[in-house]
DNA sequence: AGCACAATGTACATATGTGTCAATGTTGAA
DNA sequence: TTCAACATTGACACATATGTACATTGTGCT
């Protein structure tokens, strides 16, 4: 059977198993991260894998660090980014639920439902939750929204993405967009201007109509 | 060493074994739902089992059962309970997220992970999920929303819970009941009165200040 | 007391997973 | 061409899970 080599010439790789893990941890949960069967998709001894990972631990440790790096940020950095109004504010947060490079909503509930089993990826879990919904809170206050209001406002925000990725729903882009003027207007109390909306559907490939 | 006998005189049954494995399985998930386990924390044999069901798949089928028996239901019976205002009408719905006799969280949970690695689950989930949010949007039409401001605000309203679920935030009734009043007004667009507050908190045992 | 049968237990066959070890192959640089 | 670092492998030991066959025990009933 044909093998692909990498740049170093050789089958495996550290980043190779990780890879595999990855699809692995997103189409059926940790506990189908195995090495065996990632060896058997990999084409690949199964005790090769113990050059490149003390255990399996080690590899789990490698897919929460990813998970980490990549999720956790963006919604802070959008959350700060600027905008003329609390409705632009909140369409560059958008932002993230609609660019897979800025979030990642199947790693994301993959990650959460492992917090079920693990005490300490739940810590984790939990952890990023607070920073998130810090961020947004931070947004709403400085838009001039009262404490409380901007902390459940930052609930609503956050919550409803978190259950529409539990939810797992595999949705039309068109079908999405047109209930984004709609969230705006609930979660911000403002109704957001058509150019500001244009700017938004431009950004991610959308033609409304 | 001492065994806990029910009412036919014998140890196990078949409600035995689903109660560990649903306590199995809020705890740890639909990997963990093993027979042998099982038998252990019960102190029986573990081929004692067979008696009761076929196999594994029948005790997990169980469990489905059990789970759309309890949750699918009262979410559309609350959304359908008589109030003289939307605000009203969705504080009938917010005694699900409560009241644990009414919406099992975190068994919801456990079965949405569990839906990550079946598509079986899956496709059980999605249903779960089409009728509620029917429900909940036919209550917001009832009181004169137009039909797109009703399926957003569906989804809002469910979501943030499913969200909030997916969270496992372990959190003080106090801190939560404090949020109501914000998260009324955000779903509804109105502010709910003081006497129906009132009644809300009465029945869930809380006493404001 | 003794029967029928529900419930449990023992032994076995099998499958799938982890991790260690010693042996071997591959690559590029000295 | 030789060496060392890197990569791969099969054999072994072990653990945990499922499910079946068959023997044994406990319970309620007559």
């Amino acid at each position: 059977m044909d093998q692909a080599l990498n740049d170093t010439g050789w089958r495996g790789s550290q980043e190779g198993w990780l890879e595999a893990a990855y699809h692995s941890l997103l189409d059926s949960g940790v506990d189908s991260v195995k090495i065996l069967p990632l060896a058997k998709r990999l084409n690949l001894s199964r005790t090769s894998f113990y050059w490149f990972f003390k255990d399996r631990e080690e590899l789990l440790a490698g897919l929460v660090a990813r998970w980490r790096d990549k999720n956790t940020g963006n919604i802070v950095k959008q959350s700060e980014a600027y905008a003329e109004s609390l409705a632009e504010a909140m369409l560059n947060v958008f932002d993230c639920w609609l660019n897979n490079d800025l979030f990642d909503a199947r790693f994301e509930f993959a990650v959460r439902s492992w917090a079920l089993q693990s005490d300490e990826i739940l810590a984790e879990v939990r952890q990023a939750d607070q920073l998130r919904l810090e961020a947004l809170k931070r947004m709403f206050i400085r838009f001039g929204l009262p404490e409380a209001t901007s902390d459940v406002r930052a609930r609503t925000t956050y919550l409803v993405q978190i259950g529409y990725i539990s939810m797992q729903a595999k949705e039309e882009l068109a079908v999405r967009m047109k209930r984004i003027p709609e969230y705006i207007a609930i979660y911000t109390g403002e109704v957001p201007q058509q150019r500001e909306l244009d700017r938004f559907f431009s950004r991610h490939g959308y033609r409304p109509g």
